[in-house]
DNA sequence: TATCTCATGTAAGTGGTTACATGATTGC
DNA sequence: GCAATCATGTAACCACTTACATGAGATA
């Protein structure tokens, strides 16, 4: 259900192709979003056929023709009234974990690499995201940010916030699985 | 794919009944996977199929009947090498985070509600868990809790620093809309 | 008398991935 | 000449949810 919001969610910014849309999650969503180009599309269909988007083709020069959908007010509407409605449970479902288990429980002898490899991602992630927190959003106090730019700033903090717990996690981790080694 | 293996990893503990697997997910395995019942059962239906379980029926007195489901070989090394095989991405979508970027842009009035009804939920299982790691694992050093016990602490943990994270960061955010309604 | 526990499922639908498909233009 | 960018989609499949369905026994 959510992903249609999000796409509403990047319209209500202004007009925009699918095509664009899916270079939204590769940057700005990227860290709390993420979506496959068809997946995109579908939905977009989905949208129109529900009358909260529309579409004008739009014909180019030395470039495949493109579709720039924007919100209607039904949008629009239905955004708003997202926004407020509450929220069921997200799921969780950590598959890192269940390995843990299983693997302790066959005797795997692999472990530790396979922590370290989920590390390694991991350690990338917070070093993207420190750098475009440095970049960007070095200004302190808060309120010398642009209001528009600080929530957008919280979905950033909520990335760094989320991977330092997860490394802190990972210490442990290795160290239970040394006290299991000997 | 994974709540299959999961299954397979509640059972190599020893035989089961759907019912029962399903339990675990209330209790040990809550705070990092969650299955209905009837995708519990209809994967012990693929899984049968596949050959990775088995099951024989017992019929009970002043109770129905029932499905006690064990791993067979094949289940056993199907589990050992999902183990090893490489993960691939988890994906990232924190709805949360979406309402926030669009309660902005519709001009919602009711943010700090939304935050401080997710905080509650938040604060609960915090304090679910540290009860459970106070009455089971409150053993230091780590050596002194039995082997088998170690990772499942560990799986404890995640779910305790994830949620001061989470609840960090919603400090955070709450300053944020604070800055923003003057 | 009402709710909880035990115990299992079907059917319809939502949300998403993976593989496949096309094809011109731009930059190294 | 080769990869990346722009731009859109279909088809098959996988994972999961929600609603519906049944029914006995134990507990308050």
């Amino acid at each position: 259900m959510a992903l249609k919001h999000v796409i509403l969610t990047v319209l209500h910014e202004g007009p925009a192709t699918g095509y664009e849309i899916v270079k939204a999650f590769d940057d700005v969503m990227g860290y709390f979003w993420n979506a496959s180009h068809q997946q995109v599309y579908h939905d977009l269909g989905r949208l129109t056929e529900a009358g909260l988007v529309r579409f004008t083709e739009v014909s180019q020069d030395h470039r495949p023709d493109k579709k720039v959908y924007e919100l209607t007010s039904e949008g629009r509407d239905a955004l708003r009234h997202w926004v407020e409605a509450p929220m069921k449970p997200q799921r969780t479902q950590d598959e890192l974990l269940v390995r843990l288990l299983a693997g302790e429980r066959v005797g795997s002898q692999g472990m530790e690499d396979l922590v370290a490899s989920q590390r390694t991602l991991h350690e990338e992630k917070l070093r993207t995201y420190l750098a475009i927190e440095a970049e960007h959003f070095r200004e302190v106090p808060l309120e010398a940010l642009p209001p528009e730019h600080r929530l957008v700033y919280m979905t950033l903090r909520r990335g760094i916030l989320g991977e330092r717990a997860w490394l802190a996690w990972a210490d442990e981790v290795e160290a239970v699985l040394a006290t299991m080694r000997e």
